[in-house]
Parts: structure tokens; C-alpha cells; sequence
DNA sequence: ATCCTTTTTTGTCTAGGACAGTGATAGAAT
DNA sequence: ATTCTATCACTGTCCTAGACAAAAAAGGAT
């Protein structure tokens, strides 16, 4: 496989991207290079640094463990052997305050998590399609759907499966979700609350908007997804469009808590104190925090009684 | 709507929040602010930058009009009204090499893109559910479907449609698509070609992948998508591991020429010479020249053809 | 153990300078 | 007039090296 035969140029990589790849800053990989002494890249006839693939590789192992918890000033200087042993050895900070799974769901993420590791999309979407009828799609979501992503997450932190296995599961689990919301009769055209789903620039994964949009549109909610990616100014220009009661927004884990807590502040800020700010996923808790005006729902359980509540509040009118 | 009593704090955004609000690098608004004075932010405490809300809105203009072909030189100076004078006038450099439409489905590109303008998007669906049943898969995805995303993005633009309403025509049109791909049945467990599709990391469009995808799946092919966004090295992996016959990408044109070529370039170098590479979409035909080993199919249509070019050549096994 | 204070750690920001690739423009040749 | 080519301006990205604030760790007191 490794058809590189000697003499034929190493293939080398520009500090943007580097930058694309890893999603590490070009500052932070010059500063790195300047204390820790790595990254080493080459430099170009230019000057400009220029990465090799390993080196390249294993900024990528260091950023896995970092967002396992591990800290950079005390693995950007370890050999790439140490980093291995670190991998899959200690650290798993949260037990994730999961749902308790009523039957035997354990076994089904599990099945899953296997699935994905063999890359047998086939056996995924057999399995889901099943337990999605099955469950009935509220259950499914909260107890199948929600812990099998985490698992997934976890195992691609872990090292234990490989970026385009995790493309493929999100592909996957993408086409289910999708295929369940067409199925859930439209709302009525005044249905409400009128919610609008999505997440901000930092954040691409949109499963989890997926996952909500599911459960909301359950609810008999009026549900309105622009997608992944939304620019704050944009999202506010939409609630004000579009008359929106609710905006949801998702967080993963790869979007620092300041991030997070910048974000939402802004949006906040720009937003008729009427209109609710719910932020769902793991990275959601620890930015809401001391932000007033913003509701963090870090289970989706919740979101049943959330909307409970605000149909409670508002039914006077 | 504009809850703002004077005397309350004017928002401002720090140079990172701009640069995802806006698209442009932290080095591109240093520079614009060294060699043309603008933007001009306001300085913190700490002397770092500022920016006013107007001004980012001022950016994001800009922004639009460079993506219509303007340089910013010329505009980047120009007053908030002056700006909106070049908006619609002028600078329509390209009428694409369009499909023939046959009928009368460039008045349904019309009257999508007029729903899109009025953010209906339930009217949206309902039409394109019809066309698509009426007109057939393949007619409706090269007719009619990339059409009117071609338009959308004009339209968007010439500013006449906002962002997030182009985010919500994505989002429709990807439910629409992927419940179409659900319908199709699936290929037999040997079929052939195996197709893997994704984009680039630098490009976070999906729609041309879904489009190639259903005809693919129509031709009987293995199709294998990763979704937007897998890292070059990931891509290799995978087809590596799954024995894929084709890498199938999509550019849309925010992804410039040369980034378009340096990308596959690399992809290239990387597979094993057995392994076509098909590139795609708007910004594909510029990218690919000079680039052996990579084919460029501009226009959706020509996928059949291709397809069974690789039957015939591949028939001999 | 819990809480408060100090010290390290770490990512981001700043300032100008340099440079290479693209696009415009002017002059020459057809 | 048109086409070709050489020159020049334009423009985004990368460079260095220093400063600083927020977060995390460590130390100390209750």
C-alpha cells in the first residue's frame, strides 16, 4: 500500500494547512515551536514553514489528547511512542451522566460502537432502522441515538477509530435521523413555539441538531433548521424574519467553553429578551455558566419538560 | 427591533469574532487596516481591537462584492452607499454553461428561487416533492436541482437573499435529496464502481455531493460518502480500507483555484495509481488544469457517461 | 475537605516587514 | 485594431518577537 518509493519528495504541508487539518491555530503551532521545541517543521526556499506528514500525524495524536483533558506543556515535548502508551491508559474525566438505559439499549450502543469500528454501515443502518421502529423515535433518539455519538466521540478521542470512520457513522446516523423527521406529521401552521435550530460558525457537527430538531418536532413543535454554521448576525436577522420563539443551538466538545461563552453572550446581547437561548451538548454546561438569559440543556431528556414549561408560561395568550 | 435605548453598550467584536463572522483572516483585516484605513476598530483596555457592529456589517459587504469578482482595492474604501450602488448594478461575468433546460423547468428554477426570496420554504418543498416525481431523479437533479443552487448562490451574492435564508434553502433541499438517495434501491453487495464521496476540508458545501450521490446510486454504483470536510489523509485511508475505485469531490467556487489544485495535487500523490479521482462543481474545471490523473466534470450530466466509461474499461475482470 | 491567593501555563493579540502569485496596463509587433 | 509581452501595482499570507489576560495548578489558611 505504501507505494512511496525511494527518492520520490516527501509530501509537505504549508502552516495553513496544518492549521485545517489539526485545528490548531498558526499561532498556536509557531508558539509551540518556540517553547516546546515541536513542532520542528523545514523551512521552504521562502522562509515559510513546512510540515512533514509525521510530524503532521502526531500534532493530530496531540490534539486527541488534549481534548481528552491532557494538558500541551506536558505532552507537546513526548515522543510519539509515550503519546501511544498515554492513549488509551487513564483519563476518562466524566463519566457522562447518561440516561439510564432502560433494557438492553448497553448492548445496542455496543453493538453499534462495533459496527463503526468495522466500518459495516450496512449492519449500522440495519440496526438503527430496527431499533428506530422498535423504540418508538423519542426513546430511540435519547437512549440509542445519544449515547451511541458520545461512544463514537469517545472512541475516535481514544484513538481506537479512525476520522473517516467517524465521517461515516455522522453520514450514517445523518441519513436516519433525517429520514425519521420527514416521517413526523407537519405541525400546524400556528403551531408553536416556533424554534429555530442551529449552531454557531465554530461548530460544524450537526448531529446533535438532528437529535433535537427529532424530539422538537415531536413535541409539535414548529421547527425551522438552518443547518450548521450560522453567522450570529444571521441567526438574529432569522428569529426577527421569521417571528422564532425559541433558538436552539448545539455544542460539542471540540468548541472550547470560552468559545462557547463568547458566542452566546453576543447572541444573547442581540436578541428581544422574549425570545428563549437553549444551548444542548457536552460543551454547552461549562460556556453557559454565569450567563444570564441562556438555558443550558445538557441532556435531551429535557427538552420534553423545557417545552412543557414554555407552553405553560405562555398559554395566557 | 432595535432594542437598543441609548446609553446601552454598543456591541463590539474582537478581531477572531470578525474573522468568523465575516470570512476574513486576522492577517487580511490587519492589512486592510494598514494600507487603506478601513476598517478602523476602537482599541480595549489592552490596545487590542474592537470592532463596531456597523463596521462588520460594512465587512460583510465587502465580502459579497468580492466574491462577484470586485477587488478590494476598489471597494474596500468606498462608503456604505456607495457599496450599495455596485450591489446589483453590474458584474454578472459569467452566464454558466447551463444544462438546456427542456421544458418549462426554468420557470420552476424561478419559482423556487422566488420562494427562497420569501423564506417560504414549506412552498419549496411542496414543489420540489412534485417536480421530482413528475420529471424523474436524474432529470430532476441535473435540471432542475443544480440549477436553482446556482442561482441561489448568484443570488446571494448580488445580496438579494440574506444568509441565513440560504441556509434554510440548504437545508431543505438536503432533506429533499436524501430522502430521494433513501429511495433508491440498494446496489447489489459487489456492485461497481465503489465511489467515495466527500469534499475537501476547506469546503464545507454539501449539496454537490448529494446530487452526485443520487445519480451514482441511480447508476447502480457503491456509493460511499464521508460527508463534507475529510482531511486528505483520511481519504486515503479510507479508500484503502474499503478498496474504493473512485474519489468523487465537489467545489463550489468559494474555494479558490489554486487551493482547488494544491488539495488535489496532494490527494493524488497519495493514492495508488489505479484510483480515478473525479472532481466536480463550479470551482473543479479551474482547479484540475494541468493536473494529470485528475478528471474534471464540470457539469452533473456527464456522470452517466463517465460511469460507463469505467464499466468498459474495467469489463475485462 | 473547602476556599482564597499566588504562580505558572497557554493561547491570542500586536507591529511592521517581506515576498510571491495574480491581475492590470502600456508599448511593441502583427 | 488586435494580440502579445514586459512591467508594475495589488493583495493575501507568512515571518519575528514581545506582551498580556484568562485558565489551571499549586500553595496556604480556615
Amino acid at each position: 500500500m505504501h507505494h512511496d518509493p525511494a527518492g520520490m519528495a516527501p509530501v509537505l504541508y504549508s502552516i495553513a494547512a496544518v492549521e485545517r487539518d489539526t485545528g490548531l491555530s498558526k499561532d498556536t503551532l509557531r508558539v509551540w515551536e518556540r517553547r516546546y521545541g515541536f513542532p520542528r517543521p523545514e523551512r521552504d526556499a521562502a522562509g515559510d514553514r513546512c510540515y512533514p506528514a509525521d510530524q503532521v500525524e502526531r500534532l493530530r495524536t496531540i490534539r486527541r489528547l488534549m481534548d481528552a483533558g491532557h494538558r500541551p506543556g506536558r505532552i507537546v515535548g513526548l515522543a510519539p511512542q509515550e503519546l501511544q502508551n498515554l492513549g488509551g491508559a487513564e483519563s476518562p474525566p466524566e463519566p457522562p451522566a447518561m440516561v439510564p438505559a432502560p433494557e438492553g439499549v448497553a448492548e445496542q450502543v455496543l453493538e453499534g460502537l462495533r459496527a463503526v469500528e468495522q466500518h459495516d454501515m450496512y449492519a449500522l443502518r440495519h440496526m438503527l432502522g430496527q431499533a428506530a421502529l422498535r423504540m418508538g423515535l423519542v426513546r430511540f433518539v435519547t437512549t440509542l441515538v445519544a449515547p451511541l455519538t458520545t461512544a463514537v466521540g469517545e472512541a475516535w478521542v481514544q484513538g481506537r477509530i479512525q476520522v473517516y470512520e467517524e465521517h461515516l457513522y455522522t453520514e450514517c446516523m445523518t441519513g436516519v435521523l433525517r429520514n425519521a423527521i420527514a416521517a413526523v406529521p407537519a405541525p400546524a401552521p400556528d403551531a408553536a413555539p416556533r424554534v429555530l435550530l442551529t449552531t454557531l460558525p465554530q461548530e460544524a457537527h450537526g448531529l446533535g441538531l438532528l437529535m433535537a430538531q427529532a424530539l422538537l418536532a415531536l413535541e409539535g413543535c414548529h421547527c425551522l433548521s438552518l443547518g450548521p454554521q450560522t453567522p450570529i448576525a444571521d441567526i438574529v436577522r432569522a428569529v426577527q424574519a421569521e417571528r422564532t420563539d425559541i433558538v436552539a443551538l448545539s455544542f460539542s466538545s471540540v468548541m472550547g467553553p470560552q468559545a462557547v461563552h463568547a458566542g452566546l453572550k453576543t447572541l444573547r446581547a442581540q436578541l428581544a429578551p422574549k425570545v428563549q437561548v437553549w444551548a444542548g451538548g457536552r460543551g454547552a454546561a461549562q460556556g453557559v455558566r454565569g450567563l444570564a438569559g441562556v438555558r443550558a440543556l445538557p441532556v435531551l431528556g429535557e427538552l420534553h419538560s423545557e417545552v412543557a414549561r414554555w407552553r405553560a408560561q405562555h398559554a395566557a395568550a
